[in-house]
DNA sequence: TTAGTATATAAGCATGTACTTATATGGAAA
DNA sequence: TTTCCATATAAGTACATGCTTATATACTAA
């Protein structure tokens, strides 16, 4: 039964808040890594780990644009994943939880910044 | 956040792939010990200390019957984990897979012994 | 090219995990 | 009681995890 191994795999790395509410809050939307940065306000290497280790399980996808790179849900063959996902709080409530009333951050391609 | 949190450690303990398969069984009928140690190939010890886990979390109850202890599901008021363990093959499919066509441990009050 | 920004990777460290073996506890039978 | 069986706990060990700091890479703009 190495199916219930692999679905292990996947659940052990929702098993992280900081990676679980990652997923949460790609459901709503891509995010890039600047904004992560912000809103876990956790070191951005921290936050770069975080999604190599989803994207090596191929639970996101990247999308790297200019100089940001923007992640998003790749979970439409994962039905496990999708279940958890489904249970959990509404992204929009749990960033509104997180410290900031709503995501200000911007990677603005004009400016060529990231920042609040 | 710690809703999140707390989820997420209850999804750690479902990443182990012996948890997991012990709580999808668990779906079908309680289990004692003595039944996972045969069918899971595992030292009691081993499985003793993921019950353990499992109990501490109040994933599950366990019931001691005479020297036998029955562990059974406790998760009504945790919509997360059922989401998960609903999305797994069936317990039959599951123990069909382990080695055993069936499971034909018995722990015989009669006896007293645990024994296939 | 050079400088600046965003992201990734490497290495180190403290902590957590899952097993092992050995021993303790709890209950049933003699 | 003593003995036996089922289960729990303790201690040790090998390995995994999540962070940190430092550095490398990728891209943009001047």
């Amino acid at each position: 039964m190495e199916l219930m191994a692999t679905i292990a795999d996947d659940l052990k790395l929702l098993g992280d808040k900081t990676r679980l509410t990652m997923l949460a809050l790609l459901q709503q939307r891509e995010w890039c890594v600047c904004e992560f940065v912000e809103i876990f306000n956790m070191s951005q290497p921290s936050i770069s780990q975080h999604m190599r280790k989803l994207k090596t399980a191929h639970l996101v996808k990247e999308d790297r644009r200019g100089q940001w790179v923007y992640y998003s849900l790749n979970i439409k063959d994962k039905p496990h994943i999708q279940a958890v996902l489904s249970s959990l709080p509404a992204p929009a409530d749990i960033v509104r939880k997180m410290g900031r009333e709503e995501s200000i951050v911007v990677c603005d391609p004009e400016t060529s910044s990231c920042a609040l």
